[in-house]
RNA sequence: GCGGGCGUGAUGGAAUGGUAGACAUAGCAGACUUAAAAUCUGCGGGCCCCGGUGCCGUGCGGGUUCGAGUCCCGCCGCCCGCACCA
């Protein structure tokens, strides 16, 4: 008998597919398409186990598409640009793209050990020209569609370093490399017109049916839509030209509540002031010395300067307000200038007692549901309810005494509307997406600044615009800005001489548009229009949840923006039918300081444990462990996924990621049960291959019983396959090796079992499964015979048993026909003897029966 | 801070509002064996006047329901995102 041997299945099967082209795409108008893709990685260079669980689970989708006859895409690539790459020439001197390419190479050998369905004929990096000059000319076409333009933005500024830095690198205000503090500094950068689809991306979220909520929700909130009243507060004794403060509100209803008005420090007016006042020069310069994240500034105390400067209430010409620069205020947002109602906000509360304002409630609880509620002007918290509660309105000039937040936000534009105070605006929280990045490592924007012509396009036959090779990295900064002789260029329109754009594009921009470049990756347009009509769209995209907003929401923009510039049917402009969020594999994370107290990350493998805690194998320093996080190259709790495929095969390692946990949940690394996997494994090989040679005859009725469980397994397999629930795939698949490792059957109907059984492992584990079907004599190969399916008739069991409930506590329980009337069960149910105790000969009070599921008796 | 999510035995987890703990891992006991490995069988939430038609039990506290792990409200803990990490 044949042992199972992985190590001499897996690379024979491997070889069988790539021979045979079995995972190809072709379009093929006669058969239904199917495109599935998983997020493209970043080429670190090392495949781990959270790119394992990824692909394994696209590849289950893709098997089990191709076993129901559809034409599968199943492509992949390489998300190539971006930072790690010029950190590490940094370090090591390697240049970003040499670095790169090692890195797609070693990966893409680790991926073909998996046994996935790849057509790797379709393969391509990000930072290929070919890909990229693709992009830029997308780029080109943006522009002509007015979808991209230039305007300042903020970045991080290293002052030592002097080189701009993601806010990855700003670590507690300061820069990461030099240690300096960073600030804030503003540079001209190009914008993608995200903003003008702000309510199209929006409300077609609806559409998205097969999206998890939770990800709708986020973009939801992230796009932001509010419903408020932009007025002016006009300014008593302003600067010249600033003779009003124009505020956005979305409590409007809480305007005889203001206390104060504040403006952002990178406000017109407070840079204005900040002229002849000193103080408040060095308190905006304070702020600007902050990161541009939005967290950091949340989680920043709170501070503001009180310009001595007042407004008035546009309601009450003699009811001044103080006005406050305020660093908790984006110039981004609204107009870059509020009202305070502290007594309806937290944050203006704590802003208020900390500069001893007024605090004035508009509302407080209706009538009867004050409970234990104290005014925030005798010391409560702010009061702010939900929009939807109805209060009682204290300070109300609109709408009824008692109604909800949005009612009064409605009444309160209405009343302001009519006497001119202000207008009724929508706005949207999601601001304009910023893709200039002062790195190398990227890709160009193509572009010429010329000193007659302005800024002006590159032609399109130039593309692409390619980066130099020869490039330093001995200093921190924008490499490509820096080379002798890269920038210099003529001008595009009028042949003088000109400088390139040494800004490259943000890596996001690479990611949004790579799912349609797969349906024609060597098409000398971005797109190929009769490809794109026939693969589009992705009929289900696969990843991690921490790309639930930006990437979806950029990738959601750019299909509409292609579809404008010809790129993309209109039927695809939501490219992602169907979207699948898995969990994070976390790890664990080991490290140790170095001499200026900086965490240093180690790799599990190089951390030994002993006696005396966690240590470095190589060195025997002690490690400091951090519970578990995200796998991230940068912090380098990563596993290598190799060993375990060295040890054991792909296919128990593809075995073991899908069991256990449910693929949306997180799912902590333990080198524990790989090893149980493997032996399962071994097991149904040798099961299923003894099935041959069973007695032809089986013992009365294991036939029929054997098959019966086999149809029920074929169910439950399938629905836990297309539903994701992978893990009760593979339990379902544990349950049944265990029938048919103990069924009396005869040959035909264990063969036939087994071969089944192989069948429905097969997106699993895809190697031994074709072992197996080779052996019992399937035809042809696993991977393209036709899915099992289900015969209804054999799923329904002719009895079933009931439990009896009485008052909602399982007590007995009653076996009865499946068909068995309403009346009868429960006249049966009445008559056990658990229930004639309980109802101690009185009537039941009230009986349910839910047919085939369950009784429940009220006494 | 704001937005989103998650929380069930020693462990991973299962469970259209209907028998909580399927399936598996670790563990324990047994069979086979000179022995070990492999394999097979069984046990496997807690408590107890422990073999009973017994009590408790799905992070904590309330609520809705004939019935709640599941729905609602309020907490606690952990995780993700916050626009220049990818």
């Amino acid at each position: 008998m044949a042992r199972y041997d992985a190590a001499s299945i897996e690379p024979k099967w491997q070889e069988t597919w790539r021979e045979a082209g079995t995972f190809a795409a072709r379009r093929d108008e006669g058969r239904p398409k199917y495109y599935v893709l998983e997020m493209f990685p970043y080429p670190s260079g090392a495949l781990h186990i959270g790119h394992v669980r990824n692909y394994t689970m696209g590849d289950v989708i893709a098997r089990h598409r191709l076993a129901t006859g559809h034409a599968v895409l199943h492509p992949m690539g390489w998300d190539a640009f971006g930072l790690p790459a010029e950190n590490a020439a940094m370090e090591r001197g390697v240049h970003p793209g040499e670095w790169t390419y090692q890195n797609i190479a070693a990966m893409k050998e680790q991926f073909g050990r998996l046994g996935l369905t790849l057509d790797w004929s379709r393969e391509f990096a990000t930072c290929d020209p070919e890909y990229y000059g693709q992009q830029q000319a997308l780029f080109l076409d943006f522009l002509d569609a007015g979808l991209v333009y230039r305007k300042n933005a903020v970045v991080n500024w290293d002052p030592v370093d002097m080189t701009v830095l993601a806010n990855e690198q700003v670590e507690d205000g300061k820069g990461w490399r030099s240690g300096a503090t960073v600030e804030r500094r503003e540079l001209t950068q190009w914008f993608f017109k995200i903003s003008d689809f702000s309510e199209e991306l929006l409300s077609a979220l609806d559409g998205l049916d097969a999206w998890p909520d939770k990800v709708k929700t986020m973009q939801r909130n992230w796009i932001g839509r509010s419903r408020g009243l932009q007025c002016a507060f006009a300014l008593v004794d302003g600067p010249e030209g600033h003779a009003e403060i124009e505020v956005y509100t979305t409590r409007p209803d809480t305007l005889l509540g203001a206390s104060f008005v504040g403006i952002s420090p990178d406000h017109p007016l407070a840079r204005r002031l900040e002229e002849d006042d000193a103080d408040l020069a060095a308190f905006n310069a304070e702020c600007r010395k902050m990161s541009t994240a939005e967290e950091a500034m949340e989680k920043a105390e709170k501070n503001g300067y009180d310009t001595g400067l007042t407004v008035r209430h546009p309601f009450d010409p003699d009811w001044e307000l103080p006005v406050y620069v305020a660093n908790f205020i984006l110039m981004d947002y609204g107009t870059g200038a509020i009202f305070g109602c502290p007594a309806h906000d937290q944050r203006d509360l704590d802003f208020a007692r900390k500069y001893d304002l007024p605090v004035i409630s508009t509302y407080a609880p209706a009538m009867g549901e004050e409970g234990t509620f104290i005014l925030p002007e005798n010391g409560g918290p702010a009061y702010v309810p939900p929009k939807t509660e109805t209060v009682r309105y204290i300070k109300g000039f609109a709408g009824h005494e008692a109604q909800t937040g949005n009612d009064a936000v409605e009444a309160a534009i209405g009343v302001c509307q009519d006497k001119g105070v202000g207008r009724g605006v929508t706005r949207y929280r999601l601001r304009d997406w910023g893709l200039s990045r002062q790195r190398y490592w990227g890709c160009p924007i193509p572009v010429v600044h010329c000193d007659a012509c302005g800024v002006v396009p590159e032609k399109k036959e130039n593309l692409p615009v390619r980066l130099p090779e020869d490039v330093d990295f001995s200093k921190p900064g924008n490499a490509l800005d820096r080379h002798p002789t890269w920038r210099d260029v003529a001008c595009p329109a009028c042949g003088a001489p000109a400088k390139r754009e040494t800004d490259t594009m943000d890596t996001f921009v690479d990611s949004s548009w790579y799912f349609a470049r797969f349906t024609a990756p060597r098409a000398d347009a971005p797109t190929d229009a009769q490809d794109a009509a026939y693969w589009m769209n992705v009929d289900q995209y696969i990843g991690g949840v921490e790309h639930a907003i930006l990437h979806l929401l950029y990738s959601r923009f750019f299909a509409r923006a292609m579809h404008i510039c010809g790129h993309l049917p209109a039927s695809a402009v939501e490219p992602f039918d169907a979207l699948f969020t898995q969990g994070m594999v976390t790890h664990e994370i080991y490290v140790t300081r170095d001499e200026r107290d900086r965490p240093v990350y180690h790799l599990p493998k190089d951390v030994e444990w002993t006696e005396s805690g966690a240590r470095l194998g190589s060195t025997g320093e002690a490690v400091e462990v951090i519970p578990s996080a995200k796998m991230s190259k940068s912090k380098k709790n990563v596993v290598d996924p190799l060993e375990i495929i060295d040890r054991y095969g792909a296919d128990t390692a593809r075995w073991f990621v899908l069991s256990d946990s449910p693929p949306e949940r997180d799912v902590e690394w333990t080198a524990s049960g790989a090893e149980a996997a493997s032996k399962h494994l071994a097991r149904v090989f040798r099961i299923a291959t003894e099935a041959a040679d069973a007695p032809a005859e089986g013992a009365d009725g294991a036939d029929q019983a054997l098959l019966r469980e086999m149809h029920k397994t074929i169910h439950d397999v399938t629905v836990g396959i297309e539903s994701f629930g992978f893990n009760t795939s593979v339990a379902r698949l544990y349950a049944f090796t265990n029938t048919l490792s103990k069924s009396d059957a005869g040959r035909d109907a264990r063969m036939r079992a087994a071969r089944t059984m192989a069948q429905l492992m097969s997106p699993m584990t895809p190697h031994l499964a074709e072992e197996i079907w080779s052996t019992l004599g399937g035809e042809g190969l696993i991977a393209t015979a036709p899915w099992p399916e289900a015969d209804p008739a054999m799923l329904v069991d002719d009895e079933v048993t009931l439990p009896v409930q009485i008052n909602g506590k399982r007590r007995t329980e009653i076996t009865v026909p499946r068909d068995l009337d309403r009346a009868e069960v429960e006249r049966r149910a009445l008559d056990t003897h658990a229930v004639k105790k309980a109802l101690d000969g009185n009537p039941p009070k009230k009986t349910i029966v839910v047919p085939g599921r369950i009784v429940n008796v009220v006494v």
